[in-house]
DNA sequence: TTTTAACTTGATCAATCGATCAAATACAAA
DNA sequence: TTTGTATTTGATCGATTGATCAAGTTAAAA
């Protein structure tokens, strides 16, 4: 019935989820897009409609990859805690050379982006919201596992997780701390283990 | 021997310093910093040479008005502590809306910009180290006060500091959510107080 | 093999970007 | 009051922005 594109989807939203997130919103332009996917106007207006869409599909995938970091760490590792220790080392430290920015790209959006853009700085929260749900499911195991004291609050604790991640990306990037960043990351959990 | 300059160009700088605190460096044109501070193109140059530099200068503003606040509070408070704190709770909840950002304009900066603004990225690293400084000098003062338990190591503890304000400004942008910002504040010398 | 609809391509749109400049204006010094 | 110079003004520069579109190309369905 007709031709088929030739591009794979989930590449280009990946390569442009990568250029977003070194760049920015307002620091990316179409143009640059469009050179690193490799489509043309035509193309590239045909399958995303617009640079804000783009952009909020990058976000998923932005997303989606953390989710995977996430389960691959629970995954490979014996405690909870320790998958969760070993996540953010992965993502915070030993990514580092392999991306684009020291920083969170939901937290590079919602501190970039204002009113004007309210669809990405609400998907970005409602993502960085769905983050700390399954930091609070991780942690309920955990408790259940006896690796928490009884007296912990999984989702303060789930929240204060969150916090420290941001501060500590943060800081990073404004300092290249990185022993600091190691020592901050290990003692995350000292006053509520068991 | 000439005309003389109307505008006062602190207030300028000031007015200029709020529109890019708010909408950050991309997200700002020179248009609008045009308008907001009521200057035309021939002026705005003559005084200010180029865009990055006014931002550059607005950086520094901004620096100086967070130092200003801590030196506030350390005047009206008894304990080195007690005044770390207050500046913290003025800065993160008390000020939330009378400025254009929950979030630090340095952080903001250093978050938004990339290799292709070298001197903004610097200079915002620069004054968040000043600020550490600042800090380290405070804390070093509480431990001589015996505010601070005598194992306390206040540069570590400065860095903790400033970890945790880049993290809860972000995670309040992000969640709103006062009551868990304010508990997390007063914990943040729950473990070095003496 | 022909048809037909989806896809690709490159030119181009109006708007806006950061920045420049000549002319008009205004004020301090002579 | 006149002179000289710093400042102000608005038009305008070339480049780039996000986005549109018609023409050309491709491949699945008939």
């Amino acid at each position: 019935m007709a031709n088929t594109a030739k591009y794979d989807r989930e590449q280009v939203v990946d390569k442009a989820m990568l250029l977003f997130w070194e760049k920015g919103f307002h620091g990316t332009s179409t143009r640059d897009l469009q050179r690193t996917i490799n489509l043309r106007p035509g193309s590239f207006y045909a399958a995303f409609g617009s640079k804000e869409q783009l952009f909020k599909e990058a976000l998923n995938r932005y997303s989606q990859q953390g989710r995977d970091l996430l389960q691959l760490n629970v995954a490979k590792s014996k405690s909870i805690l320790g998958a969760i220790e070993g996540f953010i080392k992965a993502l915070v430290l030993d990514q580092r050379d392999q991306v684009p920015s020291d920083m969170c790209m939901l937290v590079k959006t919602i501190a970039e982006l204002t009113d004007e853009q309210p669809e990405l700085v609400n998907e970005s929260k409602v993502l960085l919201q769905s983050m700390e749900g399954s930091m609070v499911d991780l942690l309920a195991q955990a408790k259940l596992r006896e690796e928490l004291k009884p007296n912990v609050d999984c989702e303060v604790l789930a929240k204060k997780v969150i916090v420290q991640m941001m501060g500590l990306r943060t800081y990073l990037r404004s300092s290249n701390n990185e022993k600091l960043v190691e020592m901050l990351i290990l003692e995350i959990f000292d006053s509520s283990r068991s």
